[in-house]
DNA sequence: TATTGTTATACTCTATAACTATA
DNA sequence: TATAGTTATAGAGTATAACAATA
């Protein structure tokens, strides 16, 4: 599953983000599951509601590829929370219109996640909680801002 | 890739840990890359240069299958890094040896590790730096300890 | 020519199942 | 009967390629 263990006296902060991260999506998945939610999907609906958006933004936002956000609209759509419809102005582009039952699950699943996100801060004393947030922060802007590239290897065409 | 983005005022716990984690991966790959290997292929060699150790015990450890274990070991054996020796104690199991040139590799892996985490954790300052491993692993011992269980979706035989 | 959304599918990763040898 | 290691492969996840419609 996740790879890398502890064992050694240095810091072995690969292990301690994996780990963490780790746990927590399972967390998350299983929340998120008991309303009939993915992560993908909750986040899709959060920012369809925000404004109105086409599959290539929400994609960018959530940072997924335009294909797999194709499968979790599908996904919202065949749930009933969301719809495809026709940009005004761009006859390719689809707006993702949240629907009201839409809206309401999007509450609730924020809800949700707010709920699991509170309940692993709390687990920190509040001194801990508040630098763990501001150095991950700091994080996120600086030096762990932007994953490496990694060379892809090149793949056949179709057929 | 990475789902979920921040956006809202709750801190998303799940964004700065599944970013940064994904970000410090993609460092670490590409770093021992340069040397060959994989995070798991020097998670393997490091745990088994400590001591006797069978592939099974080295799956343990590195928390990985024991069939992607087969294949971490051949990728150690090919590149002349480990050995399988049998068990002088139980015929069915194989000890993997480091080779002389396993030990080399580890102790520059080894280096190459700690300083893509050195240089992550010098990017904060040094009472962050110490707040945020203490935090971190409060959660690995307690709240985020465990993943949860996912239900696996039974699988149908072969042929 | 470039872009949005779509379908089809190649590829990677991981883990289950089944097997062999041994305990 | 149970376990260590192996092989084969199912299945999930993801992303590339190609395409149609439109810009």
């Amino acid at each position: 599953m996740t790879a890398m263990a502890p064992s050694r006296a240095e810091p072995d902060l690969s292990f301690l983000l994996d780990h963490t991260s780790h746990v927590l999506r399972t967390q998350m998945a299983a929340a998120l599951a008991e309303i009939g939610l993915t992560a993908r999907m909750h986040c899709v609906l959060v920012h369809a509601i925000e404004e109105e958006r086409t599959q290539i933004q929400l994609a960018e936002i959530g940072d997924m590829d335009k294909t797999t956000m194709v499968v979790t609209v599908d996904a919202l759509e065949k749930a009933g929370l969301a719809e495809r419809r026709p940009s005004s102005t761009d006859r390719r582009a689809r707006i993702i219109a949240v629907t009201e039952k839409g809206r309401e699950v999007a509450e609730h699943s924020q809800r949700i996640v707010d709920g699991v996100h509170r309940k692993a801060l709390d687990a920190l004393p509040e001194d801990e909680r508040e630098v763990l947030l501001r150095a991950m922060n700091r994080l996120v802007e600086g030096h762990l801002s932007t994953p490496m590239e990694t060379p892809r290897p090149a793949r056949r065409a179709r057929q």
